[in-house]
Parts: C-alpha cells; structure tokens; sequence
DNA sequence: GTTATAGTTAACTATCTAGTTAATTAACCG
DNA sequence: CGGTTAATTAACTAGATAGTTAACTATAAC
C-alpha cells in the first residue's frame, strides 16, 4: 500500500486512529495526552505507532517541544481524499433521491402530501 | 475490523478495489468484465476477493441475472463516510485559507527573509 | 447429456498489521 | 550527577490481507 491516496484510508480504517483524530480536531495534544484513554486498551508504544501511521500518511503535523512531541491535524492532507469522495457524492445524493421519490409514493398513497426533501447528513 | 467504517474506508485503501469503484461510477458492470483490465496483473479470483470486499463494506451491491452477477455503486454505502469527511472538512478548507494568507504575505513583502514556519510533508 | 461460459470456493503462501514487553533515547529538574 | 517524565525503538507474535492455482457450481446452448 505505497499511494498516499491507500496510506489515508489505510490510516483511516481504524477506530483507534479515527478517535485520535477527533481528539485533535478539538486541538493540538501531545502523545501521552492523547494516549490516556486508550491506555485501559492498550501500550503506549501502541499508540505512537498508531500516530506514525497517521503521520505517514499526511493526516497529523508531528513537531518538537522540550520533551513533548505535540500532534495537531494536517488540514490539508484530507483535501485529497475530500476530492475522492467528491466523485462519489452524486451516487450518494442520488440514492436520497431515489429514497424521497419512494416516500413520496407511499404519502401518495396515503392521501397525503409529500414534505419536501430533507436531505440531511448526520445519521450517524 | 469490524465496524462499517472501519470496512469502508479499509475496502477504500486498495487502488485496485478504488479502480473497481471508478468502473462502477460510469455503469453497472459483470464480474468478468469489471475483471478485464486487471487481468494482465492478477487473476480473476482476486478479483472476485476484492468485489467481496466492497459488498461487505456496503459499496456496492450484485445481484443474478442468468451466469452473470452484475454489479452496482452502491449510493447509499457512501454516507457514512461522506458524513465522517465532513466532520474534517473544516480543517482541511482552513488549510486552504492558512495558504492564502502566506501568499498574501509573500506578496506583499517581495523581498522578503526566511520562510516563518515552514510547512513540511509534501502534498505530492 | 456434453460442452462452454461465468463466477466462486478451497487450500495454501507471503507479507502486512496491530499489538505486546523490554530496552533505549532525550529533555528537564534538583 | 542521578532521577523522572516523555516518547521511541527493538524484537517478537497472532491474526488479517492479497495474492496464487486448482477444483468446483451454475446457467446456457447445443
């Protein structure tokens, strides 16, 4: 898996990595700051492994202060997975589509009106 | 790797199985077909493997139809992820506005010294 | 029924992954 | 200096992944 496009979703296709990311989306953090919760699941060398993956693959910013090694997201390394996923979206909107015509059948049949389109995200 | 995320963006991490998705975006497709330009490097189990991979993952769907198994995008399966990214999108368009500063400031003072903070990790 | 086409399953192998514990490096503190 | 805190590296292991070839299932076509 040597493409950065594979090392990113390789990174991404953990849950522990995934947690460590939204742990950061919230701000900078150094390792044994990060490590804390999941020290009940396992090592911290576990975790600075972890860590390097997603520095290897462009998500994190890894810098040097006294003895902390602080972590913070690297915004721009998810712009190229976003444009990969921009490719697909339409499939993804098209399937709401297909989903509010299928609802809007069954209000019909309902005698009922249909309610306009409430494509939303979070579903989660 | 069990949950659907996990799944998703593992079933995401192989180029070939990306290639396999780029070939569905333009149109439902059989397996040998969808096998075809793969055949040079791989056998056509592999491939029947990586399909695998991607129904389990919810990205696509096959169906019957006589000796064929016909193969579609799976729009919804995108969501998921599509609604994760998006959680990241702000940081990542924040990068963007972060570069338009620093042009901005080269702009501005042409003759300028060294580089403030130098942002290492290629984007390649 | 036999043969051809489409695809899957089985059995196996090499490599990668995610974790472990123990040892090591590095910076700071008194 | 010696000790403490922060983090990494080394060496190892169990299990997953991605591929192989060979054998099999299923539908169609004669």
């Amino acid at each position: 898996m040597q493409d950065q496009l594979s090392l990113k979703f390789g990174a991404l296709s953990d849950p522990t990595r995934r947690a460590l990311l939204a742990r950061l989306a919230k701000g900078e953090s150094s390792v044994s700051e990060l490590a804390k919760p999941f020290l009940k699941n396992m090592s911290l060398p576990a975790i600075t492994k972890h860590l390097k993956v997603l520095e290897k693959a462009g998500l994190i910013l890894k810098t040097r202060e006294a003895q902390w090694r602080p972590c913070k997201l690297n915004g721009a390394g998810f712009e190229d997975i976003t444009n990969w996923m921009d490719h697909y979206r339409f499939f993804w909107e098209e399937s709401f589509d297909r989903l509010d015509e299928y609802l809007k059948t069954l209000a019909e049949n309902d005698t009922t009106k249909g309610k306009k389109n409430g494509r939303k995200k979070q579903t989660k």
